[in-house]
DNA sequence: CCATTTTGTTCAACTGTTGAACTATTAGTA
DNA sequence: TACTAATAGTTCAACAGTTGAACAAAATGG
């Protein structure tokens, strides 16, 4: 009966992905500084690789409201970490972009978050965590197709 | 070089376990009624699995605070859907367990939940499910074992 | 030119979280 | 036994993150 087989997976889905979520935070903040909280962390990673980017770019990304990017931004530029910068070619545009004082935050935070995360890795083969590692690549555009066709 | 690859691979998990708490957060939520959150239903769903438990248990188990604890408890008692009750054998403890009222609402919203996460688990083939959630698994055991050696 | 769309902000209200201070109860020990 | 330790849970102020509605400014497209 494979119907018994999907509900079974979806439990065991549920179960441990908010385990893993709620415990892996916990994790990564215990290796942050006091300053940076876990969020904030992930989100300057995110502009970093992106070069640059748009509050609905992010807001769309991460599946939140855009007054939900503008208070985090508004954090982040406070502390210095983040810059806003007008576009000129379409003035209603605010382009995102690190600060060299948060490329430096986040290189430095980086350090012990490898670390702890290299920690974690070490315990399983090398098969299985590329293995991992890719179905969970791919629940990430499945998610995002699931979310756009809703 | 072996270092390489970890260095990617953590990168790759960083960003990616981000996107999909954040992604899979937001489409959960929308699949639950407007009275009920996404970590509410979570935390639920755990203590209608275990029969009954402890704010102490629950606090170690997700790695927050007891008085984070005591804060999402209070709301869910105040919506009539947990119940608290004092041990008898060592009044310290109170003993947390699911109403009636909500062990209806919680299936309700599997019912929903479980529909969204079926139609996301049907686009991946059954070994890769498997395999998946099995290093999932094994990934939230790995995740207690570094927390408690911290 | 003017209505519509798009981009981002502001605000009040809420959930989830921490950490310190606190109460109540139990356990350990001198 | 009596007193100190430890344990279980709560309270409180303060914060981060979130929503949703109302808003301003700028671009788009008839």
């Amino acid at each position: 009966m494979p119907g018994r087989n999907i509900d079974e997976w979806i439990d065991r889905y549920l179960s441990v992905s908010f385990l893993v979520m709620k415990r892996g935070a916990a994790l990564v903040k215990g290796s942050l500084c006091e300053e940076m909280t876990h969020d904030q962390y992930y989100l300057l990673r995110y502009i970093r690789r992106r070069g640059a980017c748009t509050s609905t770019e992010l807001a769309a990304m991460f599946g939140v409201n855009k007054s939900a990017v503008t208070a985090m931004t508004n954090r982040l530029v406070d502390k210095g970490w983040l810059r806003r910068d007008r576009d000129e070619n379409d003035r209603r545009v605010i382009v995102l972009s690190l600060t060299e004082h948060g490329e430096a935050w986040v290189k430095e935070m980086d350090r012990s978050v490898y670390r702890l995360v290299e920690e974690v890795i070490a315990r399983f083969p090398e098969e299985e965590i590329e293995a991992f590692i890719r179905t969970y690549e791919r629940l990430a555009r499945v998610l995002q197709e699931v979310e756009e066709a809703t």
